[in-house]
DNA sequence: AACTATTTATAAGA
DNA sequence: TTCTTATAAATAGTT
């Protein structure tokens, strides 16, 4: 929303950076307090600056509605495997939880991301419909990006695996086990 | 933003409401999302809707910041309301730490894969215009595949919904358990 | 869930 | 830093 188009990535030039921060963190806020005006929901959100300088904004308060959350979050138990759309507020949980809740919104965010390149996927083929192709290298460089993310799925495909499994296990709810799980493994990128 | 321009004030018709809450819930979100990455910062983020269910978004996460900010509080005697605080250097781990930051390092991953694909699909379009493109059949084909990857990297995502349940639980190695499940959903294109 | 007409946020520039 | 302004992005009302 400027005079031009920017990337989502760190502001490299620290000048620049400081007063992108200032003016998006007022806007943030501004957007915050509008929505818990327009729908009356309590809202908290705090920024920490570059230099670690606190910002907040919380209605009623921060420490309310923080508070609320840490004590749901350890209260709570949680969540199974098609919980991935936010949309059952009393849906009682199997396994620990505990973030369940915060990890599925930004899974949900996540998923919003994807949906748009799908879109984009389609705008491509429509594209591609009317111009017809000609330029072979450019499959190539396609088939190079398609085969470095098929590579990056592959990469958590153990994840999803040993996910599954932990749903058969996750009858029963599990609570305060958590503290030693370490040897989750990844392969390198 | 919209056709007319609206009041600051609690939005009436509960209908008009529970829209207006989801689609600038989703806003603010996303601008969260955005200032972390731009700037670099530390965010979390908590809103309760009206069905008092919580949405929330934190980077690194929220019990990271939230904590980090409420120990400010007591230390000091400061408060919200976009107060700003300024000290406590560095901040100590959270007691979940553990399995939050691997999970939100899954999450960043996969938030990098995305950008990834977005540039290049953005290259690709770039291409695509200035030279036109022939063999639609071919192309189209790969252009398949690309989705299907998508498509798959989204039920990466939901496996990170139970992956927690996993680190609670993966005390023990599990193999070869994973056949049975099936209830994983996927969402057509 | 999509789709615009408009409003709003904001990237550059002064 | 603050103000200005051209442009990108969010979204209110509509279908």
């Amino acid at each position: 929303m400027g005079r031009r188009k920017i990337e989502i990535a760190e502001v490299k030039d620290p000048n620049t950076r400081q007063v992108t921060f200032s003016k998006r963190r007022s806007g943030l806020f501004k957007k915050a307090n509008e929505l818990s005006i327009l729908c009356g929901v309590e809202i908290a959100m705090v920024v920490f600056s570059i230099g670690n300088k606190p910002y907040s904004f919380g209605h009623p308060s921060v420490d309310v509605v923080a508070t609320k959350f840490l004590q749901q979050a350890t209260t709570n138990s949680n969540d199974d495997a098609q919980g991935k759309n936010n949309n059952n507020p009393n849906s009682n949980e199997v396994v620990d939880g505990d973030n369940m809740e915060r990890l599925n919104q930004q899974l949900s965010n996540l998923q919003a991301q994807i949906l748009e390149e799908e879109k984009k996927g389609a705008r491509h083929d429509e594209r591609l419909k009317q111009h017809e192709v000609t330029q072979v290298s450019q499959y190539a460089e396609l088939q190079g990006s398609c085969l470095e993310l098929q590579r990056k799925v592959k990469d958590n495909v153990d994840a999803i695996e040993v996910s599954e499994c932990m749903l058969l296990l996750a009858k029963e709810p599990v609570v305060g086990v958590r503290k030693q799980m370490t040897t989750k493994k990844r392969r390198k990128n």
